[in-house]
DNA sequence: CAGAATCCTTTACGATACTG
DNA sequence: CAGTATCGTAAAGGATTCTG
């Protein structure tokens, strides 16, 4: 049995796949790096996220075991989302790929748009 | 401007992002690594895809300049795709999130499993 | 066998309004 | 401000059928 055949049989690759198979799941991780914010902070540093769908994010994350909600008590509520420590451990994995979308992202925007005025739609 | 915010407001980065925001893009990639395949076979490797979805897959990796279609002529037919060299520049970066998985996995399921049994819903 | 076409179900995402 | 509820749209994914 090759690597990749075992990589894609273990349900354990498939389900980290599946960790970073939505919009937002890795720019939210990502946007927690430097340490616990609370919801509005998260909002205004990522941009163009819901109120709700951020709520939701977090909620899968803090599911999968990424991510954990601290309430401080009084009013108005004060609550913050950080990272576990397994949460933490992916930020390696994101920033390599960050480091690739700052090195590579024009060649797919070219690739983008050569195919577009070849094809005249987009998959 | 610190460095996340510059990662998350950069369109290279979201658009990087989105290249692995779906379900099969990155197993797709990750089964092509060792070189061209036919869809057939490709299908065989990745288990659990519909044809239908893996072309689609394929055609939006080509969109994207990751992938590439070569037709041998003569029936039946017979058609290989491959990684361009912009999609072998992304094979280490979606190797790292393999090793990730390899070691945290079955934390990700454990916290999965604690949260079902706590929570009794799956966000 | 490749892959396009059709039909269907589920889910992601967004807008809005409402509760504590 | 945090979080839920509701509604609506769009897209993903799956099953099936048909053609070159």
């Amino acid at each position: 049995m090759t690597a990749d055949q075992s990589l894609l049989a273990d349900c354990r690759a498939r389900l980290a796949f599946d960790l970073l198979a939505n919009t937002w799941n890795a720019v939210v991780i990502w946007a927690l790096r430097d340490g616990p914010e609370r919801p509005g902070r998260l909002r205004e540093r990522i941009g163009g996220i819901s109120p709700k769908v951020l709520t939701e994010t977090l909620s899968r994350l803090r599911f999968n075991g990424l991510v954990e909600r601290r309430a401080h008590p009084g009013a108005p509520p004060r609550v913050e989302y950080g990272l576990t420590e397994l949460g933490r451990s992916l930020l390696p994995p994101i920033e390599a790929f960050g480091a690739w979308a700052f090195r590579h992202g024009d060649e797919v925007m070219a690739a983008q748009e050569r195919a577009e005025s070849t094809d005249h739609r987009r998959p």
